[in-house]
DNA sequence: TTGAAACTGTGATTTAATTAACAATATTTC
DNA sequence: GAAATATTGTTAATTAAATCACAGTTTCAA
């Protein structure tokens, strides 16, 4: 039972409020709570919670560490995931040092570049290395996800390359729309489209 | 009558395989060609068309000249919208240059960030300017759009100020999730999030 | 201890988005 | 110029996602 795209993308949401929660020492949490965080409804936050099956103490709210390792049960895998970062310009600094060390089963391992000279820079402790030696470096250190920050004319020779290397987890921040084969799961986020699609709703409201 | 989300997200990225298309001189398309290209199917494209009610000269496809133009009107602002970047870092940076040229209705007019060595430095043209001006520089500009990359911890506050200043579309690259008046439109887009969701797909596929 | 209040869990319903199905129409072929 | 073919535009059906509505706890207050 895979859970719909959606829920997915909210408990990875929950998880953050959550881990929050405990810092500050709260045990637990109402699913209305929950909600305004999240500027989304409590039925909503109920409904997803469900899904993972997970049930509160009644009238006491969530208890949050165990929900916490409830939606970490669903979503890490049990040994992590090596994640590689392709294209290191500022985009791909950005994701770079976004990441690391905010999540310990995703393990940003390496990043790749054509740019010689950037062969052997270390960004937030993650070396780069020439695309040249993509496919050794990938099944070396088992990396199963790809973030691709490259220049749109590289994108789908890249793609390709990754998915050759033995990708099964493609990022693309390019705005060039891919191709790859189903088993690989793709995630597209083009900036322009959402700059795009801020605009058009700034000019024409809703209602 | 404002149109779906997703057709607003659809249009922009067709318009750009479009504009490729003129650039290659080719005149007329078809649904199903402009499918392959972004991954969906050819109701889908015509459907999407239909919504912006444009019809093509039947069995030769779509006029792309005409169809792009008829994009534009739905999409584009006629004097066009100002944007400004809050947060001169990585992605900041990122987002600036990225943007900066390409569309010629949306325009960044400046960024801004606390850091005052940052101060009157430009990038791909933009100059930044220090918060404590941010009032100021949005109105004198007509800025309407603000794109927010500052770190986590001064999101709130920070989005606070950009309403305050009069901004009525805000697109939010923070993990931190906002609640702005419903008549400033939000986008959010959360790295953490998109990965964690690649992550589980990749450990669950689907199906 | 009874009743009101506060939440949760979930079937039923509604809404939004996608896909299927096909008539209408233009183009080509013979 | 009739038949076959390719493509669009749109109604209808389906699927996915969100919301409503409410019964079933547990807790609290009197």
């Amino acid at each position: 039972m895979t859970l719909p795209e959606r829920t997915v993308e909210r408990l990875s949401e929950y998880r953050r409020s959550l881990l929050q929660c405990l810092e500050e020492g709260k045990t637990h949490i109402f699913s209305h709570e929950l909600a305004e965080l999240h500027h989304n409804t409590a039925v909503q936050v109920r409904r997803d919670i469900m899904f993972i099956g997970y049930s509160s103490t009644q009238r006491k709210g969530y208890d949050v560490r165990e929900l916490v390792d409830v939606i970490a049960n669903i979503l890490d895998s049990e040994k992590g995931l090596n994640v590689a970062v392709i294209g290191v310009g500022n985009l791909g600094r950005a994701v770079t040092t976004y990441f690391v060390g905010k999540r310990s089963k995703l393990n940003i391992i390496a990043t790749f570049d054509v740019d010689t000279t950037k062969i052997d820079r270390v960004i937030s402790g993650v070396k780069c290395y020439p695309l040249s030696r993509l496919k050794e470096v990938v099944e070396a250190n088992q990396i199963s996800i790809a973030i691709m920050t490259v220049p749109a004319d590289s994108a789908v020779e890249m793609a390709a390359q990754l998915v050759e290397a033995g990708i099964t987890g493609l990022m693309n921040f390019t705005t060039v729309p891919l191709n790859v084969p189903r088993e690989v799961y793709l995630d597209e986020y083009d900036m322009i489209t959402s700059l795009e699609k801020v605009a058009y709703f700034v000019k024409s409201p809703r209602e």
